[in-house]
DNA sequence: AGGTGATCATTA
DNA sequence: TAATGATCACCT
């Protein structure tokens, strides 16, 4: 296992070893094997780059280097800069949800500082051969911050009024709600609008693409 | 059961 | 083909 790391310094040195490599040729560095696709290990890469940087977050609710209050996100994209995916950022509390305000949640606390691992990929390709880009580190300015909150205080405001059926991936600029669980059939409690209790599918708070396609844009600079 | 890491696969 | 809805593996 590799210290997290103390220094925000420290982390920016780690990331600098590990930029231009193949995922083939860190895993041999790092001595593990790597998986021939993601199909059925989809959080594989993700948990590699953790480890390989000395996140120790766990599956806490908090920031994957602690110590330093940086959260790791890999963000797969494709050779020509483009991103692939949607990144999910943090469960959404459908229940135990009282008291829980923007300032205190743990969605902002892991969007306060995120570092962003680009990986570049071919589809159809062996995973070894996906290649790290130029890692950065962000932080929310004034705009997206406010954006953010709205994003995350809409969805809850339905949440706490029982109006779970109204929650839907259109909503929000930046972060939408999707279904988070291992499949459709996965129920959490939750108390409808009339103050019954019901179940409801886990969703999860995600950023959408075009966003990180534009910090991709801003701070990689095609 | 419910977090973490996400991508897969079907729909619109 | 972008976006939504569904799903996979591991951990505590």
């Amino acid at each position: 296992m590799i210290k997290p790391p103390t220094t925000l310094n420290e982390l920016k040195e780690r990331t600098k070893q590990i930029a231009g490599l193949t995922i083939g040729e860190l895993a041999k560095q790092r001595q593990v094997g790597v998986p021939s696709d993601l199909k059925r290990q989809k959080g594989w890469q993700g948990q590699f780059i953790e480890s390989c940087l000395g996140a120790d977050a766990g599956n806490l609710s908090e920031p994957d280097f602690s110590l330093i209050g940086v959260e790791l996100k890999t963000l797969p994209i494709d050779f020509s800069g483009r991103v692939l995916e949607s990144t999910y950022i943090s469960v959404v509390n459908i229940k135990n949800h009282q008291g829980l305000t923007w300032e205190n949640c743990a969605t902002k606390h892991k969007l306060s500082h995120v570092l962003w691992v680009p990986i570049a990929r071919i589809k159809d390709q062996p995973l070894e051969n996906s290649r790290i880009a130029t890692p950065f580190l962000w932080q929310p300015n004034d705009k997206e911050a406010r954006q953010l909150k709205q994003d995350w205080e809409e969805v809850m405001d339905l949440v706490a009024l029982g109006q779970l059926g109204q929650l839907n991936a259109r909503m929000g600029e930046i972060l939408q709600v999707r279904p988070k669980a291992a499949n459709s059939r996965v129920l959490t409690d939750t108390t409808d609008s009339e103050g019954n209790h019901s179940q409801t599918l886990p969703r999860g708070f995600y950023m959408r693409p075009q966003f990180t396609q534009g910090l991709v844009d801003r701070f990689l600079k095609r």
